[in-house]
RNA sequence: CGGGAUGUAGCCUAGUGGCUAAGGCGCCUGCUUUGGGAGCAGGAGACCGGAGGUUCGAAUCCUCUCAUCCCGACCA
């Protein structure tokens, strides 16, 4: 029999390990903490790659390489950053066979090493904006990881971004969170809010930072993505300056956003069930699957009537033919079912007799016999609906496990039952923040957009002073 | 970095001092099958995580060590 999953209802994290490792998507490998992103992983994170790339191409964005080791030095010249990073980065101190004069940290993020060469590249107001994207590998020495999640070496893009003015970076850093939060909702079919974080839980080195959040199906909060504005301090740190129009000199103001492969995380655990992986359309390596459903004596004309469908199909679609003779029907749907394949075709020779095929969708089970002509546009159609069918199902899912809350004790009982998201008043004190994650451990996930102005005239949920801001409470991954 | 658990064939597991380490899945060969994880027959595959020790004898007991997973403190 095939490997079994895992029940969620019984244990989550051994549930999402089952997914990853069942449905071929990563394998633990040697070295504590790191993972092999297997091919059917890396084709969801080339579809990532490939939509984002569009919209940074879009948005004006040029991509270009950094290098992976950076002088120690360049990270401690920003005071936050270096407390920030110290802690989890990996050290180089030889190479070629000697101790080196000074060691080599392995990015754990490059804003210093660009920064470092933005200096040489940033004369004049002329030179700005500078739109930078990179597509790299960065390690953070994590002292617990998780497959996709968490792991000491991961794959991302990171956008740094140099302006003439505050209110331009400003702007640069909405719009990328907001190419993030559509990439999110049209393309993962997950819903997020977005918002800024609070001073506890913003990036090292940033004035501000945004971030987009999910809800998982465990009601923990996953950040997706995070947009930082930086204000001068990069570029006062590696001493940035240009000169403006009237020549005025003036440090660079930064922007740097980033995603990761932790979103092939955030896929599996918003999507997917018991059964294995469930993939939006969209990101789907293979989006149909044909099993042909055939015995000895009608093996050829099952063959060829399953063959001709694959024809039909291969120039619109990302359509594979499961013609392996050895593997039952069943097996075959079993496994096609565990990889996530959106919509299976099943062909027999009941089908064949009725000119018709048999579509199912992953995300149901729905079986819908369809005629063989109309086959192409119904996939369409059904791609469609089941793209949104996992938003709009994920969506539902966070809306029902959000409540607002405005006592301390029903938040404290909140999070000691089911938990979600609570929608709390928050007088904007650390402390109270602190407090918080002390007696529930939730964190402030975002103070989201679109609803700061309910908190006038609120009392913070844990000092009752004056709220300032309304916070998502939720713990999270 | 603390707490817990586990290392026996590709995977899961049995074996808790005594013959040649057992079974299931998977894999290979052949036949038969195929509308929800097929059946039969045959076959390959393990220095039992590593090192040391106790013993006539160790997968089994002891010591050390390594690795991984899970739960907490820290984080894309």
């Amino acid at each position: 029999m095939a490997e079994r999953i895992t029940p969620r209802s019984e244990n989550y994290s051994d549930w999402y390990v089952d997914i990853v490792l069942n449905a071929q998507l990563a394998d633990y490998s040697p070295v504590k903490g790191t993972m092999v992103i297997r091919p059917r992983g890396y084709a969801i994170w080339e579809r990532m790659q490939s939509a984002l790339d569009t919209m940074f191409k879009e948005t004006g964005h040029q991509n270009a390489y950094f290098p992976l080791l950076i002088p120690e030095s360049f990270l401690k010249k920003e005071a936050e950053h270096v407390e920030g990073f110290a802690p989890e980065c990996a050290v180089v101190t030889h190479g070629g066979g000697e101790e080196l004069e000074e060691p080599l940290v392995i990015r754990p993020t490059s804003e210093t090493i660009i920064w470092s060469m933005y200096r040489k590249w940033i004369q004049s107001y002329r030179d700005l904006p500078l739109l930078i994207n990179q597509w790299a590998n960065v390690m953070r020495w994590e002292k617990r990881t998780r497959l996709f999640l968490r792991t000491t070496e991961f794959l991302w893009q990171e956008g740094h971004t140099a302006h003439a003015s505050a209110e331009e970076a400003r702007e640069e850093t909405l719009r990328m969170l907001d190419v993030y939060r559509c990439f999110a909702e049209e393309h993962m079919a997950l819903p997020v809010l977005t918002g800024i974080k609070s001073e506890a839980e913003k990036f090292a080195g940033a004035v501000d930072t945004y971030a987009i959040e999910a809800m998982m199906q465990d009601k923990k909060a996953l950040q997706a993505g995070t947009s930082h504005f930086l204000g001068q301090n990069f570029a006062r740190a590696f001493d940035v300056t240009f000169q403006t129009a009237d020549g005025a000199l003036d440090h660079v103001w930064a922007t740097s956003w980033g995603v990761s492969t932790r979103l092939i995380g955030a896929l599996i655990m918003a999507h997917s069930d018991d059964r294995g992986l469930v993939l939006p359309p969209k990101l789907a390596p293979t989006e149909v699957a044909i099993v042909p459903i055939f015995k000895n004596q009608n093996r050829t004309e099952v063959l060829g009537y399953a063959d001709r469908l694959h024809q039909t199909l291969k120039g619109s679609y990302r359509v594979v033919l499961d013609a392996d003779e050895n593997n039952s029907p069943g097996w075959k749907f079993s496994q096609w079912e565990l990889f996530g394949v959106p919509i299976r075709i099943e062909c027999g020779p009941r089908d064949m007799q009725n000119n018709q095929v048999v579509l199912v969708r992953r995300d149901t089970g729905e079986k819908l016999p369809v005629a063989a002509g109309a086959a192409p546009q119904r996939i369409a159609e059904l791609l469609q609906q089941i793209q949104q069918a996992l938003y709009d199902r994920a969506h539902a899912f966070r809306q029902a496990n959000t409540r607002d809350i405005d006592n301390y004790d029903d938040l404290v009982a909140f999070f000691e039952g089911d938990g979600g998201f609570a929608r709390v008043a928050w007088s904007g004190s650390p402390e109270a923040e602190a407090r918080i994650k002390d007696d529930t451990k939730a964190t402030i996930r975002v103070l989201p957009f679109g609803n700061q102005e309910q908190a006038a005239g609120k009392r913070c949920i844990v000092t009752g002073e004056p709220a300032r801001h309304v916070a998502i409470l939720a713990r999270s991954y």
